[in-house]
DNA sequence: GCTATAACTTAGAACTTAAAAT
DNA sequence: ATTTTAAGTTCTAAGTTATAGC
């Protein structure tokens, strides 16, 4: 197993070939055309064109013919010509996975016992049972499917003597293994300088060595070239395979794809790579099976490559493109809740609440394989309640259900007349398991929304609605007047506003309330600090009245700005608290992350004159590179 | 059509590091 | 200088969508 570890293998690779020079066009990448690139999605986007010609012209653009290391991580690839549909890339060179570190067996004096008596355990038995008792303090541990999944796939990696000595989970006591680990835990924390220098560069040599790869002539940061390491499966909420051994990942179990006329990785002496394949219709470089529910688990690039940055912003495109027909969409479906087919008023039904309420497609999923979670279309009656009247409101509709990451969607939310009275259709003789939507699914759905709009499907919608909505609530709560941190303030606002749209939810910080009151009891002693600034200021000004000398000006002068000092932190840590409070169980992250297009955030920051850095931070202006460098400040989603 | 599955995006939690408070 | 808290990063599960094969 230790033939494994990264280092070992080390030597086998060679180091990137990275292009220097540029092409005879100036250019590093776009390879040399056996097809026709197309044109990327420009649209009416004059701006972006503008700017890249302003660019051209620039010194800047000469310097891009001599590149330097420097220049090459700030390649513009959106710049560049796009490949025909369907081809990812013409070169592709990558170092192949890190493996995970091999199992440690414990040292001698860490015991295990079981129904009391000390037991030495065989190596892949002790294994399992240390990932079980390195999440002891976890209450995944006294769930009873964690258990009894646990239990069982453990059973298989013991000796058959083990098997039938350890039959009960109740008596195997893990304490003294999971102290040993809280203890390991606490010497990492307590390493001398050094230590944890050494540690660090070791990753940063790892880094460098496996986390790149040459994606045609440009050096691409990896995703996750780190292969997961076996564990406990633990799904969210209540899954039903929670506990499940995730198993160690073998070369054996590795497809590596990369180009012909790369160097392939070396797999781990004494071992192969259970294929290694050519395919430039996919993005990624390594793939394998994962063991608990089947399904392939890759390696991918960095959300700053070229081909995830590519993709992104089409993504933004198409939602722009649905900006531009939603009336029309819009006034289809509110026809469609007339129609005499079935099918066709439950389509949409569904379609007004995934536009109205940016609710998930909703595919069907595998009783038993996954946890009970549903999107609009696997909505089943007992998600939603009808009420004629609720509040003051008429046809309010309820909702209730588990969606991804089994979050809860609870919203009131009334309706119109037409939608509810269709509701009350779909829910005839139903069962509150039956589906609420019989005649639809997610194929169905997307199928229709092809028609409408190419490239249109159900995620679109929230997409547009997230990114339009941030739109709309900058404009309507920037204060033009307001300093930098209250207009922030309002961008994160405005921020929420899409994040509670998307049910975009966070356990609430653990250290919640108490920081809330440390918060506030800092604002406290600001205002009093404040009261006394201001009481000094009103003694300096009488005492220059009397004394009218240049001495006392300048200390009233001085007051009068320790006064402005004080107000100004005091409104930036009032900002702050409700900024805080209002975020209790609300995550910003994801929409930022996955459904703003970032264009609308880059032009509000040019239009009010706030940095970048406030809003975006390092990793994020990576991502968002292509954004930053083309959006003016009249930028429209 | 229907099902399986491959490929890719989206998601919150856990962990790590940096900054602020003491 | 040490401890606490917040911000940032990593991890990998859980979705969506297109497509292949029946």
């Amino acid at each position: 197993c230790c033939l494994l570890e990264p280092p070992l293998f080390v030597s086998f690779c060679s180091p990137p070939r990275i292009k220097d020079e540029p092409d005879d066009d100036g250019f590093y990448a776009s390879p040399k055309e056996d097809s026709k690139p197309l044109k990327r999605p420009r649209e009416d986007d004059d701006k972006a064109k503008k700017a890249k010609n302003k660019d051209k012209k620039s010194p800047e653009a000469d310097k891009r013919k001599k590149p330097k290391k420097e220049e090459e991580q700030k390649w513009k690839w959106w710049e560049e010509e796009r490949y025909p549909e369907g081809i990812k890339w013409k070169f592709l060179e990558h170092k192949g996975p890190v493996f995970a570190p091999p199992y440690e067996p414990l040292p001698e004096n860490v015991k295990f016992y079981y129904d009391g008596k000390v037991m030495k355990l065989s190596t892949k038995a002790e294994e399992v049972a240390t990932f079980f008792a390195k999440m002891l303090d976890h209450e995944y541990t006294t769930k009873e499917i964690f258990r009894k999944n646990f239990f069982k796939d453990w059973r298989k990696e013991m000796t058959s003597e083990e098997k039938s000595t350890i039959t009960s989970l109740s008596k195997c006591d893990f304490t003294h293994m999971s102290q040993y680990f809280k203890a390991q835990t606490e010497a990492r924390k307590q390493m001398s300088k050094e230590e944890k220098q050494k540690i660090k560069e070791e990753n940063e040599r790892l880094l460098k060595e496996y986390g790149y790869c040459v994606m045609d002539n440009h050096k691409e940061r990896i995703a996750n070239f780190k292969i997961e390491p076996p564990g406990l499966f633990r799904g969210r909420g209540n899954h039903p395979k929670m506990g499940m051994l995730k198993r160690r990942i073998m070369p054996e179990d590795i497809i590596i794809n990369c180009s012909k006329d790369s160097k392939v990785p070396p797999p781990p002496p004494g071992h192969k790579w259970k294929e290694v394949r050519h395919d430039n219709k996919v993005t990624w470089l390594v793939s394998w099976t994962e063991n608990i529910q089947g399904s392939i688990k890759y390696i991918m690039l960095n959300p700053s490559s070229r081909i995830k940055g590519e993709k992104d912003w089409q993504k933004y495109e198409t939602a722009r493109r649905l900006k531009k027909c939603v009336d029309k969409i819009r006034n289809q479906y509110r026809e469609d809740w007339k129609s005499k087919e079935m099918k066709v008023r439950q389509r949409a039904v569904a379609l007004y609440f995934i536009d109205k309420l940016a609710l998930r497609a909703g595919n069907e999923k595998e009783e038993g394989e996954t946890a009970d979670t549903v999107g609009c279309c696997s909505l089943r009656v007992e998600h939603i309640k009808l009420h004629p009247e609720l509040d003051g409101q008429e046809y309010v509709v309820e909702f209730d259900f588990l969606g991804k990451d089994s979050i809860r969607y609870y919203n009131k939310v009334p309706v119109e007349k037409r939608v509810f009275k269709n509701l009350q259709l779909f829910m005839e003789n139903k069962q509150p398991e039956d589906d609420l939507f019989d005649r639809l699914n997610t194929s169905i759905l997307n199928k229709h929304l092809q028609d409408l709009m190419e490239g249109l499907t159900a995620k679109v919608f929230r997409t547009y609605n997230a990114s339009i909505t941030l739109q709309q609530q900058l404009k309507e709560l920037t204060n033009p007047d307001d300093n930098i941190p209250a207009k922030i303030l309002s961008y994160n606002r405005a921020n929420r506003a899409v994040a509670i749209l998307c049910n975009h939810q966070r356990a609430p910080p653990k250290t919640f309330e108490k920081s809330m009151m440390n918060l506030q009891s800092k604002i406290d002693a600001k205002k009093e600090q404040l009261a006394d600034a201001r009481r000094e200021l009103k003694s300096a000004k009488a005492d220059a009245k009397v004394r009218r000398d240049e001495k006392s000006k300048k200390a009233v002068e001085s007051k009068k700005k320790a006064v402005q000092r004080i107000e100004e932190q005091l409104m930036k840590l009032e900002v702050q608290a409700t900024d805080r409070e209002e975020n209790k169980q609300i995550a910003l992250s994801t929409s930022k992350l996955n459904y703003l297009d970032p264009r609308i955030s880059v032009a509000w920051c040019k239009k009010w004159g706030i940095p970048i850095e406030k809003i975006y931070n390092k990793t994020q202006r990576e991502k968002f590179a292509w954004a930053i460098d083309m959006a003016e400040e009249d930028y429209e989603f």
